[in-house]
DNA sequence: ACATATACCCGCCATT
DNA sequence: TCAATGGCGGGTATAT
């Protein structure tokens, strides 16, 4: 395959089952159709450079969690060859790990594309192929868990909205499979056609790969914690300057130490220290992105002893320095780049 | 960059 | 007896 401007129409084939997510299919291919469409459009391709299509274990109706019905062009056996092989995710991932056929089959198909990867927990099937072993990927937040049971040799990457590692590509929720498309187009045919694709579906670009699935995170898990710790949270989120130290916390919720240790992690899923390092991590990461402040005022601010333990927590959590991290956000002509080649600089 | 100090976390067991 | 809580110790991670 080649990558020139006017390269081949590319196969873009999308894995399905019942009970798929109607838009964890639809989402990433209008993108790649609606790319393919404005090419002709501005007379730089004579035909769509994108043919997208839906494969299952036969062709014909798929049900999807919602109740809508998909239908599939083919069969695994009839699909040829294919630039880029997406599974998709939704609630029927838990049966489709069951079946055999199409494990063995992604198994072997899947590394045969130029590009494959999977939209939301479409990648607990490709680590039930035995796919992601030794990889970096992401999925939805909720199923990181059990993504990291199904591939124990996997890093996931937990604040990531889409993952690129090499040829293998992992968005998180529904939307993100949108993001990864878009990228991908990027990849393809350029900025250009990219930010023209997304101005079309009212979609922003530029929430690049290893951006803020991170806050969604902290405010599902926040949202989620009842009682007792709601309004610890809430407190924390707004006096991360504050001393946030377990004891504090502690003493703050009327508890031992130990005791608060315990209750917090079971309710929030994540120990005292490290939700308090997210919120910090989270509120300096937008004040980078959104400000011109001095890293010293960010760290301040966000209750980070210096710039110093600031600039450590970002390139623990994120692979590059505060600077670098504002620099790319500030230049604009970007690419949408992931994690792995910002781990690069 | 290294060493030392501190904070955190969690298993274990006593106490309530 | 059981479930929740509190305290201790020490291995590990992080800060300075």
């Amino acid at each position: 395959m080649t990558d020139s401007a006017t390269g081949p129409v590319r196969r873009i084939a999308m894995v399905g089952f019942d009970g798929i997510q109607v838009l964890d299919v639809t989402g990433p291919l209008e993108v790649f159709s609606l790319a393919g469409r404005l090419l002709v459009e501005r007379g730089e391709a004579a035909r769509p450079a994108y043919d997208v299509l839906l494969v299952a274990r036969s062709a014909g109706p798929l049900m999807t969690s919602s109740g809508l019905v998909l239908l599939s062009h083919c069969a695994f056996a009839e699909l040829g060859e294919v630039d880029t092989l997406l599974v998709s995710g939704g609630v029927g991932t838990r049966a489709a790990l069951q079946d055999p056929v199409l494990l063995r089959w992604l198994a072997t198909h899947a590394p045969r594309a130029r590009r494959y990867g999977s939209v939301c927990t479409g990648a607990l099937l490709l680590a039930g192929a035995g796919l992601l072993e030794g990889r970096r990927v992401t999925t939805h937040w909720a199923f990181m868990p059990q993504l990291a049971a199904l591939a124990p040799g996997a890093s996931i990457e937990p604040d990531a909205i889409f993952v690129r590692d090499g040829r293998l590509w992992t968005s998180a929720g529904v939307t993100a499979g949108m993001d990864m498309a878009l990228a991908m187009v990027e990849q393809d045919w350029g900025r250009r056609l990219a930010l023209d694709v997304a101005h079309q579906l009212v979609m922003y670009l530029k929430r690049h790969g290893g951006h803020a699935q991170l806050s969604a995170t902290l405010a599902a898990q926040s949202s989620s914690v009842e009682g007792q710790f709601r309004s610890l949270v809430s407190w924390i989120f707004n006096n991360l300057a504050a001393d946030l130290s377990i004891e504090r916390l502690a003493k703050r919720s009327e508890m031992s130490i130990r005791n608060f240790s315990r209750r917090f992690r079971e309710e929030t899923g994540l120990t005292p220290a490290k939700f308090v390092e997210q919120a910090r991590f989270e509120a300096a990461r937008r004040m980078l992105a959104e400000g011109d402040d001095a890293l010293a005022s960010i760290a301040g601010h966000c209750g980070f002893g210096s710039a110093e333990t600031l600039r450590r927590v970002f390139v623990r959590r994120t692979g590059m320095s505060p600077a670098a991290y504002r620099l790319r956000l500030q230049r604009q002509q970007a690419p949408v780049t992931d994690v792995a080649a910002s781990r690069g600089l």
